[in-house]
DNA sequence: CCATGTCCTTGATCACGATCAAGAAATTTT
DNA sequence: AAAATTTCTTGATCGTGATCAAGGACATGG
């Protein structure tokens, strides 16, 4: 949260969660359709948020972990339009978007926190339309592990391994991919000495391989 | 721009455009790397936005007309992230972020229309991210056009007819696509009689057609 | 008006990743 | 602990869209 708050500012900020909320693993924090009325910020557990089409189709927006906002969605038509999954259980505070705004308006810093919040999220979904529009398979898989281990080391994890706490299918969903290519490029990076792999257990065995990888630009 | 605000507030609104500028054909209104400062509000003609890496790839990310707003991206680290090119010779006003966080705190309809324009941004660009996930190039494409169509059509202009202001290789960029295929795909559904194409000038034809192609579901 | 350059179209071929298929390994349920 | 289900891996084949290539249509400027 922001750095410039005095006392009294944090003092109203601890009133911003109204409530915590556990999920378990399997069900929704919303779905589409859902009435508007709060951002979450995830406790601890691991998300999935997707969109869904009236005709069955399906597509994987991000993975959410710890200390990240989800729910900015709804804020338009007050209505969610994609769907929050749980991965894990987990567990949310629900900040209700009603005490946001008026919080915003006497605390500058959360005003422009929020304001940031949003920008960080259209720029990281610019990223994945960079690597949906213009990335080969083997691009893509490097760039989402790298990603999700920069992540991770950033709360304190190992920066050389990583538990998957997603499905093959919903790795390719995400990255525009089928779960066989997942599957085969997993154990192609594998035969390479990239990586070792075991079900949902990641080592990294060279991670400046995999970045060189997502550097190639071989893209289209 | 707001509803709800009353004629003082409409005063203040009056002064967060500080600035017009006049933005030339194949220019950029701003670069990656700038300082960002302000929002754009389009008050004539077309932009494209594009994401750049080091390594030279590229991607469009979207194509912007009167009435849109632009330089959202810019927010989170006080660079901008993307480009934003005119297509046509173009006119936008500048709103200084500073003034429009301040506004915001004052004018609380101001305060939910940002918001509601970053959600919006955000609704988007899952729409984007589902359409290169998990469209073949036809739905792509189809998609494309009436999504162009339905928003000139917002704006006063013909639901039949539009003129594209962007390259092949451009809306190729946007979809995931080379420019070849993006022009095997119009003369695909030329030939089906859906559309009529010369050049930049697209004729619908058939606007059911191009909708149940989208609907058609057959994604990977 | 012609020359130059950009943009677009169309054809031929190729390759990447999808699809279909089957079996193995985990996980969950009973 | 065994059975049932889900998830993952690997193989074989296919198809869509990329790539390479060439010619034509416009637009722009001299």
């Amino acid at each position: 949260m922001p750095v410039d708050v005095t006392a009294a500012d944090m003092e109203r900020l601890d009133t911003l969660v109204t409530t915590r909320r556990r999920i378990r693993r399997g069900t929704p924090l919303y779905s589409r359709g859902d009435r508007f009325t709060a951002l979450y910020a995830i406790r601890s557990g691991f998300f999935k948020t997707r969109v869904t089409t009236n005709d069955g189709r399906e597509q994987v927006t991000g993975f959410q972990m710890a200390g990240e906002i989800m729910g900015l969605d709804g804020i338009v038509s007050d209505l969610h339009t994609c769907d929050a999954l749980a991965l894990e259980d987990a567990e949310v505070c629900e900040m209700p978007y009603e005490r946001i705004e008026d919080l915003s308006r006497e605390v500058p810093a959360l005003q422009t926190h929020v304001h940031k919040i949003m920008s960080r999220e259209i720029v990281r979904e610019h990223g994945v339309m960079l690597l949906l529009g213009s990335m080969r398979a083997e691009e893509r898989v490097a760039s989402f592990l790298l990603n999700l281990l920069q992540r991770l080391h950033a709360r304190g994890f190992s920066e050389a391994e990583l538990v998957l706490r997603m499905t093959r299918e919903e790795i390719g969903s995400y990255l525009g991919l089928t779960l066989e290519t997942v599957s085969r490029t997993f154990s192609r990076f594998a035969e390479e000495r990239l990586i070792e792999v075991r079900h949902r257990h990641v080592r990294i065995l060279d991670g400046k391989g995999l970045e060189a990888i997502v550097a190639s630009a071989n893209g289209r």
